[in-house]
DNA sequence: AAAATTTATATGAAAAGTCATATAAATTTC
DNA sequence: GAAATTTATATGACTTTTCATATAAATTTT
């Protein structure tokens, strides 16, 4: 038991996830607000750019495949994704953004710009660079190695 | 659609929910491996340090109140934790360790530390320090204002 | 080129999480 | 000090996630 701090506190671990909780925290209020789930924000924010098969889908946002395979099922249930076949790879299949998911991409994309600019107000602009390159450093550095 | 760079890769809620999951996900999975699911770990890793307020727990482990009510009553089944009174509170319940809690925590806290130190090896006390240093920073400063 | 293996996605049953709200104890207001 | 309000936790209906595995297409082996 305590004796001087706790372990969570200067625990690494805890600390990422309590920084992206925190910061992700106002935002995430504001899309729900909105109707939008989280998941749902994540999967548009990265088709915006372009269409991606459903594996590199899962890995980009951070889902599990069957919890995306599903979530897909309800997006394009929805209108906000479609599903494409894979043009040389029958068990691929590739998840496009649709009409609907454009709207509400335009609609939140400002918004998390300008979320993030709020978060990032208090750094000076090395600062902010820091911030960002030392969780590139991280994030490659425990790239599934 | 992706003219240059995609958004994600410099958004900074997103650096830092990648880096937050990839940092944590080989000790998850070993702890996972053990029988124990993240959140179970989480609440146990806290209450390491002494006992907690149901709500105070929550605030912790960043999970959600009636989320974190019904894995106290699992893990409250399970003889990990326990509930007890709060002396000059009758509304709050506060949460402490069981011996089987304190059994696993004994386990599982050396094989963090060890963990931590893998994913913070590759950088020098300097640069560990700052990353540290820098995620507290962001804490504080989103610490719900 | 058939058989065996690997890879990509889907599916079903069970577990966990979420949202709104109920319950009950404390605090504040009048 | 009674009524109204606020705060802390629990609960129930519903949704989402998870785990294991099925299905099916590609690749490798022999």
């Amino acid at each position: 038991m305590a004796a001087g701090k706790a372990f969570i506190d200067d625990y690494l671990l805890y600390l990422l996830a309590r920084a992206s909780h925190q910061a992700s925290r106002q935002f995430h209020q504001v899309i729900k607000a909105q109707g939008v789930p989280v998941p749902q924000w994540r999967v548009l924010a990265t088709l915006n750019d372009g269409p991606r098969t459903i594996g590199d889908l899962a890995e980009i946002t951070l889902i599990q495949q069957p919890t995306l395979t599903k979530l897909v099922d309800r997006m394009a249930r929805e209108g906000l994704v479609r599903r494409q076949p894979h043009s040389d790879d029958g068990r691929k299949v590739v998840v496009a953004i649709a009409a609907r998911g454009e709207e509400l991409v335009r609609k939140l994309l400002p918004q998390a710009k300008r979320h993030e600019t709020g978060v990032l107000a208090g750094y000076d602009g090395k600062e902010a660079a820091a911030l960002k390159r030392i969780l590139r450093t991280l994030i490659a550095r425990t790239d599934e190695s």
